[in-house]
DNA sequence: ATTGACTCTGACATTAATGTCACGGTCTAT
DNA sequence: ATAGACCGTGACATTAATGTCAGAGTCAAT
């Protein structure tokens, strides 16, 4: 009934330095058996799952402890914890994009300028460049 | 007239352990007085602030040392070495982008849902949350 | 010559999740 | 009981640019 870490890893896709890593997080606590294997029930894998969709959606280790016991017995909504992780999330994300898409434009103009100059001079030949 | 590495910094804007790391990167080479001071010509001062312009743009200082001597020299257009460089980070960016596009709906899907769920349940009191 | 400001090098720390290795114990099937 | 597969812990590595510290040498002004 209860999984070992290899079978839980392969269960989830997740590797075993993984689910160790995030019991240390304090993600995660399965029990142990008498010779100290890791004892996993079934609904880890389940648990698992959602620890990663959280990982998937930025979100640290951190942050993911401070709310994944509510929302595994509850839905989102129930957990107050939740919406500022998401709003702060939110706003990094919008700060990143923002910032992002700046240096998206300096790019996109500087290879712009290079191009049309490289079309400027298509016609003479016997420029060089590389010092 | 040839600056020490405190002055540039000044100069700059530049921390002197940040030119000295771009020293070992390969990226400026000052020379040395008998007693192994750091000794910046003044161009130096453009040339610290070119860098910083192509770390800005997200460029790494390995990608910068292959296009750095010769823009330094000449107009970018003329350095073969720089369209693919930034037409690679121009794909990354994009990716970069579309990445955190998608997980910002996803996010936003997500507060909205526990929004509209608190508003659901605004008219009942005495529901709790957080076991 | 001494003090204070400056410089040198080398090293360790930072971030976060994961990979990988070493060494040793456990379990299972034969 | 023994081999092979599995598990345990602990440690080091990864990335990239920068901060910071320690110990030592240099320079300029008094």
């Amino acid at each position: 009934m209860a999984l070992k870490i290899g079978e839980l890893s392969k269960a989830t896709g997740v590797s075993i330095r993984s689910l160790r890593y995030y019991e240390k997080q304090g993600l995660i606590a399965p029990a142990r058996t008498e010779s100290g294997y890791r004892e996993y029930h079934k609904f880890a894998v389940e648990q698992v799952k959602t620890i990663r969709l959280y990982l998937n959606l930025g979100l640290s280790t951190e942050q993911i402890a401070g709310f994944l016991h509510c929302v595994l017995l509850n839905k989102e909504a129930f957990c107050n914890e939740v919406l500022p992780v998401y709003q702060q999330k939110l706003k990094e994300i919008d700060e990143q994009i923002q910032t992002l898409v700046r240096i998206r434009s300096n790019l996109d103009e500087r290879i712009q300028s290079i191009l049309s100059e490289r079309i400027d001079n298509e016609s003479m030949e016997g420029t060089n460049d590389e010092s």
